[in-house]
DNA sequence: ACAGTTTTGTTAATTATATGTCAAAAGTTA
DNA sequence: TAACTTTTGACATATAATTAACAAAACTGT
């Protein structure tokens, strides 16, 4: 086979090509964050440097995984030295978007809203909640934290006028139909989505789904499984 | 190639063989509360049977997938008709082990924990919360709902007193390492982890980790890509 | 500076997951 | 009832993810 180029890795199309944007797979994405906790552990045990190895074994992966993951955005490691781990840390930070501030919204004041709006790990992240909603009256106007809980009219005006793009969503899958198209309207790029309903939006539009009942279920199924097994 | 067995699929032992159970895989556990949250959809709807091919175009998968996550569990449709929703939901139930009502606990009075101590939808698939635990004496005697929260002190006369064998646990890494110790001890099997750890425990016990922060960090990483695909 | 060790990044092999195909079964219609 | 349609369950194929292997690079100790 006669080829005139020596990268035949397959490509969707021609914009990927010239980019040398490869897709990243959802099972990487998902393990990035913990990639990132575990740095930040280790960074607090005053711990300068790790290898594969090490790492994987403290994570529960194989070495191999490990680098090949992380090689997926650089080579950040250095051969008989390992991965610097402060500079690791700040590079998966860069990765996962979180070295800069984000302003986000909370959509419903019940239990779950108020939860994570006096969240303050969040807030150490760089994630800033400039404001909360909710549609009853007799909550309007209570303080959580710091803000104070608005009533749902002054949703548009308080995003457009700002340079909110996060949005987290506590509220019934109903009511969420609704509200999520017109967060989408107002400029919103990212819902974190509580409610239980799977939200169809343009593909521009981010979700990231906390169903916190399919994940009991999961565990009420694995215990099944445990109990069965002994 | 010669072979006594027709049946010629890997089995990983002996015990695997004769008992006839194939492992499922964690993709299909991951979507099964999926398939179990369209069925409870589609009954509330009052549809009675679907295919998979209709299922497949609302929950945007394959009808193939389907089929075949299904076929792991049994066959539970019929050739021209496909499935009835009724007795399909019901399947899922008794696979997930929500075909009967489970107790459980809530170590850490927090506002997660009083939100999820307050989630009537828990409630009505069958799991009941039955105490919640703090360590600050300044909210003990307090109710949340209709139950009150308990000092850490009565954490294993408690247990040890019911049935009870699933425990949330809403409290920071460091108490919750210790927590879950104890919660073992006292014949917890399964632990819902909100706790920024990987909790190390014996293999009968099972962990499901609801790791908020780095769900959202996944949000921030997607978010950034999206904003930069333009 | 040299010999030996560690450890990466990359490619290859393996395993797991998802998709496509189709005979057989059951439904539907005339 | 007979012809036709729908749809499953099983299996075969294709794609994706994980693990293994190893040459090359950089470190360590003498």
């Amino acid at each position: 086979m006669i080829s005139s180029n020596s990268d035949n890795k397959k490509n969707d199309n021609i914009e990927d090509y010239f980019m040398a944007k490869k897709e990243i797979s959802q099972a990487v994405i998902q393990r990035l964050p913990r990639y990132y906790r575990y740095l930040e552990d280790l960074m607090d045990q005053g711990i300068e440097r790790i290898s594969s190895s090490e790492l994987s074994k403290r994570m529960k992966l194989t070495a191999s995984q490990i680098r090949q993951d992380l090689n997926n955005f650089g080579g950040f490691g250095q051969q008989g030295y390992g991965y610097n781990i402060k500079n690791l840390h700040d590079e998966i930070a860069k990765i996962l978007n979180i070295d800069n501030e984000h302003e986000m919204i909370i959509v419903g004041a019940g239990h779950l809203g108020q939860a994570l709006a006096n969240y303050t790990n969040f807030r150490k992240r760089g994630f800033i909640v400039k404001a909360i909603f909710d549609k009853d009256p007799s909550i309007i106007g209570k303080k959580v934290g710091e803000i104070e809980i608005q009533p749902m009219e002054k949703l548009d005006e308080i995003i457009k006028a700002s340079n909110i793009k996060m949005a987290a969503v506590c509220i019934p899958k109903n009511a969420a139909v609704k509200v999520v198209e017109q967060l989408i309207n107002d400029g919103i790029v990212g819902i974190w989505n509580f409610a239980h309903v799977d939200l169809e939006v343009p593909e521009n539009i981010v979700i990231e789904n906390v169903h916190l009942s399919e994940s009991l279920m999961r565990l009420s199924y694995r215990m099944g499984e445990s109990l069965n097994a002994e």
